[in-house]
RNA sequence: CGGGACGUGGCGCAGUCCGGUAGCGCACCUGAAUGGGGUUCAGGGGGUCGUGGGUUCAAAUCCCACCGUCCCGACCA
């Protein structure tokens, strides 16, 4: 009886994850390998992750736009870092109706290049600017080892594109989106993240800085959960996207460039989940509320029913999204744990001593149970999913602060590593041998944020690796 | 591409060492009873034992080759 919650047992953290998909039934495998198939239980998350993010970037003042999935194979070549990076991923379309193609067309890994070609020629003037574009789109990496929802071959995402006239513009419209995702992530997924800047060698391919949100997952292992990109004017000048200033000049325009994806789901299961199956926080649950009558004799059956049918009218009514399980061939404890491993926040049993007393059973998938009364019902269940939402986030943030370290030596960040993991906090040279080594241990690297809220204080200075004089704070962690 | 494990009804597995008629649990179908935390009983359907070859009177089992999957690395969101 799952009235606590059980935490994973680390021992085998990957199947536990891929067990709690399955009882979810959130995705599958395709026959394709490293191809995912995204079920409605597990897409319904995915649409409400949409509909939160879409409302943000529409308040911040961003539209949305569609551009072709094939892509020239020389686009991709214009940008030397972008090549570079994404060449080797990259599925390539060879025939087309039946002929080979003068020009391969990759099928893109990510639309920069694709997007450059059009701006150069709808940016004309600096009254046009700044363009502020985003796309919901599939993307294409050809990766070696693949994972449900953490890295799969295709995957969604939004894409975030902007053009602007000036780098601090620039800039601050990639810090702006940092914080967008660094809020949604808090506030809708219960999952807060630490943020800061990528060392050179895992930023962008093409881009001039990475900002970058990265949660601790239950595992104590980080996952980079969404990115946003100062690309400067490496792309305007590949594509030649250039504007004509007040003054009559001419110059690139500067952009940013920002994403996440379906991985946020897998985020999402990693950070409050456990051995019953999924846990949703209520803002992202397909289902936050179900109701399961209960009873035993045909009278009973027609009160409880009835009253089960009137208590789930009014919370649709009010807006929930509520669920009416009368499957009668199943009892009610199969029942229970069907809809705990479907991660509905809040369940409410209505048997026939509820309807003679005029209560229900409250269960909350966080654990407890108790009665409330049928009276101001929808009230009842509305707090209680704003209670589990703030629960499930300040779980998370406690057990985030519990495993960070600051001022963490050496020996201790090595030891961190090899043993429960988490995140480490020290002094860092920015020395490109030192990342080189500290990659070896950590796998993720970020430059924490001057409004870090781990920021140490005061400021490191010394290098953990070398010892030497550090030009900047640091985050490390053992990464997916 | 390296290191490890595995491949047997839809799913999870036993059987392989020591060759001898293909098994179990879950799920599914039929019927009845049951119903406040995974119901019970009775009956039933469903398998090229990954593929190919070899040894043998006889191979899921032994030998060889290949294919595929998963986990750990390298690549990456």
């Amino acid at each position: 009886m799952p009235d606590e919650r059980i935490t994973p047992r680390s021992d085998d953290f990957s199947t536990w994850y891929n067990d709690v998909i399955m009882r979810a039934e959130l995705a599958d495998y395709s026959p394709v390998r490293g191809c995912m198939v995204i079920r409605p239980r597990g897409y319904r998350i995915w649409e409400l992750m949409q509909g939160a993010l879409d409302d943000m970037f529409k308040e911040t003042g961003h539209e949305n736009a569609y551009f072709p999935l094939l892509i020239p194979e020389s686009f991709l070549a214009k940008e030397a870092e972008h090549v570079e990076g994404f060449a080797p991923q990259t599925a390539v379309v060879t025939h087309g109706g039946g002929k080979q193609l003068e020009e391969p067309l990759v099928v893109r890994p990510t639309s920069e290049t694709i997007i450059y070609a059009m701006l150069s020629k709808w940016v004309q003037s600096y009254r046009d600017l700044p363009v502020l574009l985003n796309q919901w789109a599939n993307i294409v990496r050809w990766e070696m080892r693949t994972r449900l929802f953490l890295r799969t071959t295709e995957f969604l995402w939004q894409e975030g594109h902007t053009a602007h006239a000036s780098e601090e513009e620039a800039v601050e419209e990639t810090l702006l989106i940092l914080g967008v995702y660094r809020q949604f992530m808090e506030e809708w997924m219960a999952m807060p993240p630490v943020t800061g800047v990528k060392t050179e060698s895992e930023k962008f391919a093409g881009a001039v800085r990475t900002y970058a949100c990265e949660a601790l997952m239950q595992d104590n292992k980080a996952l980079q959960a969404g990115t946003s990109h100062f690309l400067g004017q490496n792309f305007a000048k590949a594509f030649g996207t250039q504007y004509q200033t007040a003054e009559g000049g001419l110059d690139y325009v500067w952009s940013s460039s920002w994403g996440v994806s379906t991985r946020l789901i897998g985020g999402l299961i990693m950070t409050h989940s456990d051995d019953v199956g999924l846990v949703c926080p209520p803002k992202l649950a397909p289902t936050q509320v179900v109701v399961v009558p209960i009873f035993r004799s045909d009278e009973q059956r027609q009160a409880v029913m009835e009253v089960g049918r009137r208590v789930f009218d009014s919370l649709r009514s009010a807006g929930l999204r509520a669920a009416f399980d009368d499957r009668e061939a199943m009892k009610p404890g199969a029942k229970y744990y069907e809809w705990e491993a479907r991660g509905v926040p809040v369940r409410l049993e209505i048997g026939p001593r509820d309807v003679e007393k005029g209560q229900a059973m409250l269960a909350r998938r966080t654990g407890g149970k108790a009665p409330v009364s049928l009276e101001g019902l929808t009230d009842h269940v509305a707090t209680a999913l704003q209670e589990i939402q703030t629960v499930l986030c300040e779980d998370a943030r406690d057990r985030r602060d519990a495993h960070s370290f600051r001022h963490v030596t050496k020996d201790q960040l090595v030891e961190l590593m090899d043993g429960d993991g988490g995140f480490a906090y020290g002094g860092y040279c920015g020395d490109e041998a030192c990342e080189l080594a500290i990659k070896q241990v950590t796998k993720a690297t970020i430059r924490a944020l001057p409004d870090e809220e781990f920021r140490s204080d005061p400021a490191p200075s010394t290098c953990v690796w070398c010892g030497r004089t550090a030009e900047v704070e640091a985050v490390w962690a053992r990464a997916y």
